[in-house]
DNA sequence: GATGAATGAGCCTTCATTCAT
DNA sequence: TATGAATGAAGGCTCATTCAT
C-alpha cells in the first residue's frame, strides 16, 4: 500500500520529473525512472500506488498553485466589483499579463507536463479542463456584475469558454514553444492588445 | 510489404478509424482493430507496413484538404492585395469565419484525431505544425504588403506566430470540445469580434 | 500442387538463389524472394510446394554433380585397383587437386549455399553428409584392395571417416573462406603434401 | 535491465541448453525455453537483454576456456622455442592430442553449441574465427622462429590458415559427429600421424 | 522500508502457406 | 496459370504491478 505521506525519495521525483519530460506519459517506464534513479521499482510502490499516482506527484504543486491562482483572481474580481474598478481585472494590464507569465515559468516543469506530456494521464485534457473551471467561476462572476447592472448583455457560457480558451491558448503557447521567459513577457504585451474583453464582455 | 496504392478494406478502415478516435495514439492496439473488423493482423500489415502508416491513411486525406485550403487561403491573399481588398480577407468576415468552420466539420473524425487522438504519432504536435506552416505564410504575405506600403509597420514572426495559434486554438475549440456544427458556427462569429487583426497588423 | 517438371521462372531461381546466399536458410524470407523477383507468391507456390524444396532445386544440380563426381572417381579406383595403378588416385597428385578445386569453382554458388547457408534446411550438414557418402565408398574400396593384398592392413572405418572429414574440410575450406580460384588451386597443393594418405592407409 | 552478473536461475540455463543444443538458434523459441523451465518470459528478461545474451551466457565458459588453452599454448610454444624443443609442441604428441580432446570433451555442450548450434547468432562461424586468430597466434610464432633460423622458409600465412583448418576440423569433427570421448582419443591418435607439420612447415 | 525476481498479459510485427478469383 | 489478400500461429520483447524475503 503506498504511502504518500512520506517525505519523497528525492530522487524518485527528479527522475521521474527527467523522464516524464522527455517523453509521452504512456511512453514513460517506470523501470527506468527506478534505474535512473537508483532505486528498486519495490521502492517506487511503496509510495506510490500506480504510474498514474506518480504523476499526480509531479504536477500536484503546480495543480495547488494553479487553485490558489484561481481562487485568488476570482476573490480579486469581486473585489473589484465591490469598488467599480471592473476594468482593472478585465483590461488585461501589462503587470497581470507578467504576474501570470511569471506564476507559469515559475513552475515551468510542472506546466510543461501538464500541457505537453500529460496525454495517457488524468490530466490529459488539462488545458480544457482548466478552461472549464476558469470559464465556471468567472461566468458567475459575470452573471454577478450583470445582476448589477456593470455589464449591459450577459454573455453566453459557451461563447466564454471559446473566448477563455482563446485567451489561455495564448497565454500557455509560449511555454509549449519553449520560449524563454524573456520573449513570453515580451509577447503577453501584445496578447493583451488582441483580446477586446471589455468589447466582447459588453462592459 | 505494404500496398498502400490499392483500395483499403473499409472494414479495416473504419475500426481503425474508431479504435483511435476513442483513445489515445498509444493506447490504440493494432490487434483490437483487427479483430474489431473481422480480420487477423496479418491482413492489416497486408496494406500498411505499420501502426505509423495505418494512421497516417487514416488523416491524410484531412492532411490533404489542409494542404489545398492553406495554398487557396495564400493564393486569395495575394488577389486581394493586388486589388487593394485587404480588409475582405483580414477581417474575419461571418463568411470566412464560416467556411472554416464547414471545413473543419466537414473533416470532422480527420481534424478529431490530428488534434486530439495524434500523441505518439508523427502528427503529436499537430496543432503546432500547422500554424508553424500558416506563420510562414502569413509572414510572407505580410512583408510583401509592408513592402507595398499597404500596412504602417512589419509585425514580428513571433508575435505573428502566437497570434495565430491564439486564432486557430480558438477556432478548433468548438470541435475538440465536442460542440455541434451549429454551435461552432454561432460562436465563429464572436471569435471575429474578439481578434483585432487589423488593429494588431497595423493595416 | 507444385510442378516442379516445368520450366521454372529464371527471375525467381535467380533471386532465391542471392536471398539464400545472403542470409541464413532461416533468415530468408519467401516474400523477399518473390517481390525481389516481381512475381507473387502464389507463383512461387505454383512451381514448389514450399520453402524447402525452392531450395532443393538451387542445390539440385550441385548435388548432381557431386553424384556424378563421386561416382566417376569411385569406377576410376576400381579401374586403378585392377591396374595395379593404385597411387594414382590416392597420391593426390596436382591434377587430382586441381579437378576437384575446379570442380567446387565452376559450381561456386551452390557449393556456397550447401556449405554456409543450409543450416534449418535438408541439408544442414551437408559436408557431414557428403564425407559419410565418400566413407562409404572409400572404405569399400579399401576393403577390395585389402582382401586382394594390395595395403598392409585394414583402416578402422570411423577412423576413415575422420581423415576425410580432415581432407575435405580442407578442400572446401577456400570456397568457405571466399579465396579466389587462383588462390584455391595454389593452396590446394600444399594440401596434397599434408596428407599422408599412403602412410595411413599401409599401402 | 538484464543483470548477467547475479546467479542465474539453473532452470532457465538448463532448458535454455536442451533447447539450443536440440535445434538451430534462430529455431529456438524464447517461449519454449521458459514454459521447459517453468517460468514465464518476463523472468527471463530479468537477466538477459536478449535471446543473443542468453545464448551468450551459455557459451560463455567455453569461449574462456578457449581463450585459456591459447594463451597458454601460445606461451609454451615460445618456451620451447627457447629451449630447442621445438618438435615438442610441433609433433603433436598422443599427450597434446589427448589434451585437446579432453578439453573439448570435458566442455562437450559447450562445444556442440558453438560448433553446430551458433548459426544466426554472434558466434555463427565460431570454427573460422577459431581458427583466425590460432592462425594469428601461430604465425607471430612462425616468425619469431624463422627469424631465428629454427625454420627453414616462411609459410605463407594463408596456407598456414588453412592447414589450420584442416587440423581443428579433424579434431572437432568426433564431437559435432557424436562419437564418444573414448573413440575420439583414440582416433586423435591418427590425427597426428596424419598431420606433417614438420614437413610443411620446414622445421 | 526496500528488494528485485517473477508475473501475465499484452505489444507490434513477421512468416510460410492457402485459396477464391 | 497467376494473383495477392488473408490466414493463423508464432516470434521477440516490454510493461506495470506484485510479493516473498
Amino acid at each position: 500500500m503506498a504511502n504518500p505521506d512520506r517525505s519523497i525519495d528525492p530522487r524518485i521525483m527528479e527522475s521521474a520529473k527527467e523522464e516524464f519530460l522527455s517523453k509521452s506519459y504512456e511512453q514513460v517506464s517506470l523501470r527506468d525512472i527506478c534505474s535512473k534513479a537508483g532505486v528498486t521499482t519495490g521502492a517506487l510502490y511503496n509510495r506510490f500506488s500506480n504510474k498514474e499516482e506518480l504523476f499526480e506527484a509531479l504536477v500536484a504543486p503546480t495543480l495547488a498553485l494553479i487553485e490558489k491562482f484561481s481562487e485568488q483572481t476570482e476573490s480579486n474580481s469581486y473585489s473589484f466589483l465591490d469598488t467599480n474598478e471592473l476594468l482593472t481585472i478585465w483590461e488585461l494590464t501589462p503587470d497581470t499579463q507578467a504576474s501570470i507569465i511569471n506564476m507559469l515559468y515559475d513552475n515551468y516543469d510542472g506546466f510543461r507536463l501538464l500541457l505537453c506530456h500529460a496525454d495517457g494521464s488524468r490530466h490529459a485534457n488539462f488545458l480544457h479542463d482548466f478552461v472549464d473551471d476558469v470559464t465556471d467561476r468567472s461566468y458567475r462572476f459575470v452573471e454577478e456584475a450583470y445582476s448589477r447592472g456593470v455589464c449591459k448583455y450577459l454573455i453566453d457560457k459557451e461563447e466564454l469558454h471559446m473566448l477563455l480558451t482563446a485567451y489561455w491558448s495564448t497565454m500557455f503557447e509560449p511555454l509549449i514553444h519553449g520560449l524563454s521567459r524573456e520573449k513570453a513577457l515580451e509577447h503577453s504585451g501584445i496578447v493583451a492588445k488582441l483580446f477586446n474583453w471589455t468589447n466582447v464582455l459588453g462592459f
